[in-house]
DNA sequence: TTCAATTGTTCAAGAATATCGAACAATTAG
DNA sequence: CTAATTGTTCGATATTCTTGAACAATTGAA
């Protein structure tokens, strides 16, 4: 496996982060790390092949919004909220607040609780 | 020419705000419209084929982040600041501020001015 | 009216990206 | 060593993006 890679907190791109909290899936992986701190991918239930949610957590790495550090055979993700907030003052509590408000009114969208 | 289409603020979702931001292109859009308000789509100066402005534009309408009202041959475009507060309080002033913090170091990016 | 210019949209084709199943790699447990 | 677990990588298919060319709608002038 190649080594895991992860931007410097100055490469962090606006578009790159908003385009990875762009798409359903990420976000919600996105709200299940906020709210429970270190999870492993597999610990995040989505209806999308195991393959896609690989490239969904390499997308939010690459865009600076998680570290993930080896555990065994896990890979255990955490959000960079310091690096983020720094580079990005508020957005991403304003996204995750957002969020919040979104959840209620879209019940079809994904279950955050595997 | 088809009926342009808007969705009602209800309809609004975060992720679709979100995926239309989550492009250098949309995004410089979104930013010369916050500044100068109201905008036809050829005002904006960006590096891509007028077809292509036209689908981001498209993007942008149906993602609800604008409105485009006729003008002759015109469509004049704005931001709908109020849907989206009400809807996402705070998002789009804060993705503005943080375009703001990145666009001096982001020198290699869109040009905003014609 | 008729013709040309302006502004955007639509269409068809090729380029780029996403998704998936299957195979692979790394680690742990028995 | 073998099997189970957790993710990644690969190849194929599907979806989306980008573009030039054609088209539509409006305006203004001849």
């Amino acid at each position: 496996m190649r080594p895991i890679y992860h931007p410097d907190p100055k490469d962090l791109t606006l578009e790159g982060v908003l385009y990875a909290l762009g798409d359903p899936v990420r976000l919600a992986i996105v709200k299940r790390l906020a709210t429970e701190g270190e999870l492993p991918c597999a610990a995040i239930a989505v209806p999308v092949a195991k393959s896609t949610l690989s490239h969904h957590f390499k997308i939010l790495r690459e865009a600076g919004l998680l570290t993930c550090r080896k555990q065994g055979t896990q890979h255990l993700n955490s959000l960079r909220w310091e690096d983020l907030d720094h580079r990005f003052p508020g957005l991403l509590a304003t996204v995750l607040r957002a969020a919040e408000v979104n959840t209620p009114a879209n019940s079809k969208a994904i279950s955050s609780n595997p």
